[in-house]
DNA sequence: GGTAAGGCTGTACCGAGGTACGGAATGCAA
DNA sequence: TTGCATTCCGTACCTCGGTACAGCCTTACC
């Protein structure tokens, strides 16, 4: 299992994101630097590319790459309580997920408030006793 | 009705915004500019209060600046079949904002499904089989 | 008239998550 | 060995909605 290692390209389109993402991953340091060549192009394992669709699947949970950087350092050195918290963490975003919901909930109700008002104008519309936008 | 114009400072007190913002609403075009004394200075008829505060009740609704901009724009001028259509606009945003809901709606029910999961580590749960991430 | 508060302009910066560019060096196949 | 594709690095740029700063000028009040 050492050989086949892939070049910058051929892991972006494993993964299915840039090239320069993957540059600015290492930057932000959410992956880490693989083998160089000689030449100093990168060498990478397999194994990268899952750990780039874990860092997305991350992400789409609404997670901040900082959030994740620290989600996969704590995964990668845990020993003796070190690493983990994923469970707490993943409790918290729930909250914020759910302050986002009703936020555009409210948001979705005044434009159905909006659209049923029937003013197609700001001007007149804001005017109106029925206007739904407070100001 | 041709007195008490205010100032610069007096606007943005009583519209609760930046005096930096309200510059930058003028070079975004959506805020006409005033009158201005002699020396250059700004004086605003009181009116523009009522338009900053629409234009931030119709930001909160999701609409962007460059929205705001063109239903502003749209409202000012309005003549023969110019303007309006704020009707459209509202019921466009507003599967917008339902796409957004239900897309938030997923990820809740995911990250529900993580805490269940009550892995507490990246490493062990992506391993596991009930792991809610598809990577 | 003096002085402090406030306003003027242009320009730079923030954060989040990338994307693009330029010029040089490397890798790989024929 | 030649030649083209790919990668290297540093740096700049993008969007969005502002915010901050510097250096100078105007206004308001005493």
């Amino acid at each position: 299992m050492t050989g086949g290692r892939l070049r910058t390209g051929e892991v972006a389109e494993a993964a299915g994101v840039n090239v320069q993402t993957l540059r600015y991953y290492h930057r932000r340091g959410l992956l880490e630097e693989p083998q160089r060549s000689n030449g100093g192009h990168r060498r990478y394992a397999p194994e990268v590319v899952t750990v780039l669709r874990l860092i997305k699947a991350v992400q789409r949970l609404g997670f901040t790459l900082d959030e994740v950087a620290d989600l996969v350092d704590a995964a990668s050195h845990r020993h003796g309580r070190r690493g983990g918290g994923l469970r707490q963490r993943a409790m918290t975003k729930l909250t914020e997920v759910e302050r986002r919901i009703t936020d555009l909930q409210r948001i979705r109700h005044t434009l159905i408030e909006a659209v049923d008002a029937g003013c197609d104008d700001l001007a007149t519309c804001t005017a109106s006793p029925h206007c739904p936008l407070q100001l």
